[in-house]
DNA sequence: CCTGTACCTGAACACCTGTTCTGTGTCAAG
DNA sequence: CTTGACACAGAACAGGTGTTCAGGTACAGG
């Protein structure tokens, strides 16, 4: 494939997400060596390159001959993930649901190493203040106490319900009572699975 | 040498909000011979000497012999001014309800400069999914259309409500039901004013 | 007068940092 | 096989950068 400008590489948004994380950490932009002893590189240059190729898609603003003179642009990847609606079968990562990438913010999101924002689409959680079209905050975890407000894939779905298991069945419960609880046990066949805890919500008006 | 426990100067303070400044504008602090340039000073050293004050005095940290090492205290990089009650008679934006300060994020809050974010106290929105605790997202602007959620201020308290205004009364109208409509007529003497719509929501868990 | 503080000049040093150059290896497409 | 994109090593250089030392000026209080 010959692409100059179709896209980023995997190894470039890996360079993209350390400098967004260092900054969001340190205040200010790694240099150049800083970057290459994160990635277990020896040399500068392909550091260098890596940046350049990074300008060239956009992604990355530079002052020449500054020191830390980088700047990542606003909703570039390397920040954190949100999702739309989650198709059957495929998992949540899957690129076709990506609508784009919010800034991490130490205050509403955290450092963004294992968060993602899911697009929510139904009205089963009003009754915790989650409307349809709302943006959840999810901290990705395979487990959660009971009671909280998880993102739950059953069988090929993903939902957002309260997570109530019990010893013989479990239960995702909505907040909107015109939802019954999703009852789940053992002998099903069905699948349940926790994706992660709800540990925010956000929403445009 | 110089001796803590006084306070900062009025050149060390100009010292740190350049810095301030820098940080928030280009991503990252300044460089000292940057600062001493803002300043008009020709010697790196006169720099050297209000960071090491304000250092002492706890409002800046440094990492050193690191380019740019320089941080101001935490959640104050000048992004976006968090609310919490407004007292009666002050303006909102008086420094005792400060709470701290987000980074603005283009998806979320905007880059606008005429942008606050208010800490909810009661329940009265709880049929717009806005609950106690939740942080509204404020433009500034003393107008609005009519049925938008904004932020008005009657008299001497700040209150979340639907924005119903006609020819002889100003109706400030609650989402939850137990709260009746606060009407204003011309001639109550009392004083009505927009202080922005509420352009976002989001809530912490 | 003497002392301490705040503020600055000027210069120098050692290291950091961005940039550039040459060369190597891998892998997929034509 | 040839071509091109991608990724990296190693080295070098010019200038940036934090730090430190020596000294100067002004002001206020005992």
């Amino acid at each position: 494939m010959a692409r100059g400008g179709s896209g980023p590489t995997p190894r470039q948004l890996e360079v993209l997400q350390f400098i967004q994380r260092h900054a969001r950490r340190n205040g200010a932009p790694p240099t150049v060596r800083e970057i290459a002893k994160a990635l277990g590189v020896a040399s500068t240059n392909a550091v260098a390159c890596h940046i350049d190729a990074l300008v060239r898609h956009g992604l990355l603003e530079r002052h020449p001959h500054s020191s830390r003179g980088l700047r990542v642009g606003s909703g570039s990847p390397g920040g954190i993930p949100i999702l739309g609606r989650v198709a059957a079968g495929r998992p949540i990562t899957a690129q076709e649901d990506l609508e784009g990438y919010l800034a991490p913010d130490p205050f509403l999101v955290g450092d963004g190493d294992d968060t993602f924002v899911l697009h929510v689409q139904g009205d089963s959680m009003t009754g915790d203040g989650i409307l349809p079209g709302d943006y959840v905050i999810v901290r990705r975890q395979p487990v959660a106490e009971r009671g909280r407000i998880v993102v739950a894939m059953v069988e090929d779905e993903a939902t957002v319900k309260h997570w109530q298991p019990d010893a013989d069945v479990v239960r995702l419960v909505a907040s909107n009572p015109a939802y019954p609880p999703i009852e789940v046990r053992p002998g099903d066949g069905r699948r349940v699975e926790v994706l992660g805890v709800v540990t925010g919500v956000f929403r445009r008006m």
